[in-house]
DNA sequence: GTTTGTGAACAGTTTCACAGCT
DNA sequence: AGCTGTGAAACTGTTCACAAAC
């Protein structure tokens, strides 16, 4: 690993916090539809509410990218969908690769979000040789061994990734190789990146069990408060794993030392017993 | 409206940092693959540079949940899949229904990741007459009409939205009135809820026009500090920030006067230098 | 020796509340 | 009057570094 520069680029001057920058694409989306509507103005507080945000953090936000508004009276729609447009990169048009075009990659070259903003979708690659040539989305898929040229060929900077896991490590080493520097991840992997290159994933079954976590301590405060009684208990770990030596020990010290164990004794298994 | 209690509701029981939450399915999925390769225990190390993350922030993670390692040797691998399954709830089955089975309905019924842990795809759910019947990934696809029916009878607690974006709030509030308290939303825009459901989204476009911004910034810098043209570091204000009186949308907008960045008008086109 | 678990320092983010401009 | 822009406070999350446990 590169060990120069480690973090941010010390770009000082307009440091735009990273929480700021993730919510632009948010009002960006809101105010382009109220420009559809001919919506002159608006105010912190509506534009807020059309984002899902709250009002003094929308403002906080604007006032990194400058003074744009105008007190008494709110921000100028037009403008201000060019100025965070502008600030996003939107103002120019970013190739972009699809590689793996299975299920979820048809799906995302047929999505419209794509080329109404900014991106326009360049190619579209797959490893297997039948489906070469074959039109998706209005677009023949190419094969994997042409992903150099055409990244090189179209100066593709950003690449979405929605192989399966397995290849999809190989598939990032190549793009990156070949000048790529910024990719979507659809894979459930880890993707490991050389400094420089920056990757954001999508991981449907993190989004999922997420929620489920909040589900569940749903499920377990509306009726008791006291530990749930749990499920399936046949799902428990199986005969003491290889769990070292954890016997005895515990039973006998009772919070002497002060470090807390593991939940409310409710631990199954692998416990003193 | 509704506008009752605002934050969270006192979590009781014992605080889980959200991020910390976020990152547990990324250490289960690092746990499960060591399982498979029947690895007995990992070191904090090991598994953080599995998990990209760094072992500092992986160590406090999980002391939010106890303490689960033993000092000088690790953490035992089986154990902490428990663990970690049991804090997430996949302990249970997670049935969930997907509305929408359009490219991006039909992708995510067919992910195999779905059903692997913990969840269960109960039913595919889509307004379109013509669909009904046919089978996607092995189920047929119900129309919209059995919705509630197919959610109370399944005790459907979390729901995937797909559709476009102009059907997802509409669907949004049958799901909730039919007793959804959990939502993944694909479709661009911003739902609103009631207290106590959650939603989780992922947006495709903005996440690429979050890339965009960096690419742009690297773009920028790596050859000359100053591609940009006169960009005053901090904020110059000094003349007359965006003009109010900007009555005519489009050609004429003389005004703009740059507050800091300079010639342009406005105008939603592709013009930057 | 190794590695965990954690207080304490630090960094980033959100919210508050109000001065200042229109 | 109304609304933005922003310091300061409050909160959340990350990293450091080391004592305690094996």
């Amino acid at each position: 690993m590169a060990t120069g520069r480690t973090h941010r680029p010390a770009t000082r001057s307009r440091g735009i916090p990273e929480a700021t920058v993730a919510r632009l694409p948010l009002y960006l989306r809101a105010l382009t539809a109220l420009s559809e509507r001919s919506v002159p103005t608006v105010s912190s507080e509506e534009l807020a509410a059309a984002a899902g945000v709250n009002s003094a953090k929308l403002r906080k936000d604007f006032s990194y990218l400058g003074s744009y508004g105008t007190r008494g009276v709110g921000y100028d729609v037009e403008y201000l969908v060019y100025q965070i447009s502008r600030e996003l990169g939107l103002t120019q048009d970013w190739p972009v690769v699809i590689v793996g075009i299975g299920n979820l990659g048809a799906a995302l070259a047929n999505y419209g979000g794509f080329a109404s903003r900014g991106f326009r979708v360049a190619a579209l690659i797959d490893a297997d040789p039948a489906m070469a040539g074959k039109p998706v989305a209005g677009l023949p898929v190419r094969h994997t061994d042409e992903l150099e040229s055409i990244i090189s060929d179209n100066g593709v900077s950003i690449g979405v990734i929605a192989t399966p896991a397995g290849a999809a490590q190989q598939v990032c080493d190549r793009l990156v190789a070949a000048g790529i520097t910024s990719i979507l991840n659809f894979a459930p992997t880890v993707l490991s990146v050389p400094d420089g290159v920056d990757v954001r994933k999508v991981d449907l079954s993190i989004e999922l069990q997420i929620l489920a976590f909040h589900e569940q301590r749903k499920a377990g405060e509306e009726t008791t408060p006291a530990t749930t009684p749990a499920v399936s208990p046949a799902i428990a770990p199986k005969t003491t794993p290889a769990a070292p030596s954890r016997t005895a020990a515990g039973a006998g010290a009772p919070a002497g030392a002060g470090s807390r164990k593991g939940p409310d004794g409710d631990v199954p298994a692998v416990m003193p017993a």
